[in-house]
DNA sequence: CGTGAACCGGAGCGACCCCTCCGCTCCGGT
DNA sequence: ACCGGAGCGGAGGGGTCGCTCCGGTTCACG
């Protein structure tokens, strides 16, 4: 039961402040960015970033904190669609329950598809979803022709309309989705160009990884 | 025939190391993002940073100068654009023209549509892309209910797939635009949202060049 | 060709930010 | 109550980056 990463059980009040820092860093990325300082974070939090780096031996590694929370959101939010009813719904749902969440942590977007580890999590969410997409395509309401990372395509348009459009009509992306989702149902004109395969989806994640360390590479 | 801001002569070798200087940041800026140091531009323009300074007081402005011309480019685009035949293909060749120019230049991206001056030019695109719009609508490849902001949107939109899969598939950002194309052809489902209104989008604008200029706001 | 103004270059300044270090504090088991 | 050591805070190191300054150079006009 416990996870293979075992911590040598903290101090109460080392818990305590890693909690706090967890709070603020996950407040102070969704309101400023990940940009925000490391001592605003302290600070927000009400402790020393000394403490700070006991926890978290890096700033990079307390976003990954962050942006693990958010991926088990997501992951949820995929499970729990499996059982909308009506089913085919689920997958639209889906999209929407993403939606959502990337705009209650806008700052963080940037990092949210690029996640380090957690491979095996991350096959168990793809499952999930071609489940959904499979059988809104079994109903009628998506195209046959859309395949898997096509759903990763879309959610990364979706993430420019809000980190554009969120902070003046928190609610405008619905519009575009309806829209989008719209375009997935059937058609007989073919799409212009084939789906992105999976390793070239894992090439995207890997890039943006590289691009968020700050490489200033040639 | 001469502009409103009339340059008091450069002298021949100033103007020189100016339009190299400019054709340097426009390759550093497309080829590693805004965030490249004016040293690396400088060097590649065969000059000092003094030098760049004394043309650009700010390298904000240089930015403004590179997207100043790309938005030029998308201007001649949808005028170009109205000379289409069939003339109702324009609205997607606009579209398509834009993607390709976004491609071309990846890394000011986050630039591009948060223009700072030129309200008037804005103005004119404006119009000429609303000349589009209603001519697809007219021709039933579009629906009525799409606004001029709803372009926008959708531009914001290209802009996250493009940023996202350009360096790994060129070219994906085309079967995602044959989605949307899709998604605004005419259906009686009404859209859960109403369009954006031309001063949330000027906000939004606005909002983006704020942030674009490093604030670290409360 | 001579002259003065415009121009050039790059060392260096200041601001910012991630991270470390070390003297002090306070938890918690005995 | 006592004590060992985990935990704490925040000043400052090291690095980056935008920008400035000034002695030397080059252009263009008379």
């Amino acid at each position: 039961m416990a996870p293979s990463t075992e911590q040598p059980t903290l101090r109460r009040d080392a818990a305590r402040n890693r909690d706090k820092i967890v709070a603020a860093a996950r407040e102070a990325f969704a309101d400023h960015g990940v940009d925000v300082g490391v001592d605003v974070i302290a600070n927000q939090a009400g402790v020393g970033v000394g403490t700070l780096y006991r926890r978290f031996p890096t700033k990079e590694s307390l976003i990954d904190a962050i942006i693990d929370e958010l991926f088990e959101q997501v992951s949820g939010l995929a499970h729990d669609s499996l059982d909308a009813e009506p089913p085919e719904s689920g997958f639209a749902g889906y999209l929407r329950g993403v939606g959502q969440l990337q705009v209650d942590h806008i700052g963080c977007l940037s990092r949210l598809w690029n996640h380090t580890g957690h491979a095996e999590a991350r096959k168990e969410l793809e499952a999930t979803v071609r489940r959904l997409l499979h059988r809104a395509q079994d109903a009628g309401l998506v195209r046959r022709d859309i395949a898997y990372p096509d759903i990763s395509v879309i959610l990364w348009s979706l993430r420019g309309v809000i980190e554009a459009t969120a902070p003046v009509a928190p609610d405008q992306w619905q519009r575009y989705l309806d829209l989008v989702l719209a375009g997935l149902r059937p058609s007989d004109q073919p799409l212009s160009r084939p789906a992105l395969t999976g390793p070239q989806v894992d090439r995207v994640f890997a890039i943006h990884r590289l691009r968020a360390r700050g490489a200033r590479s040639s």
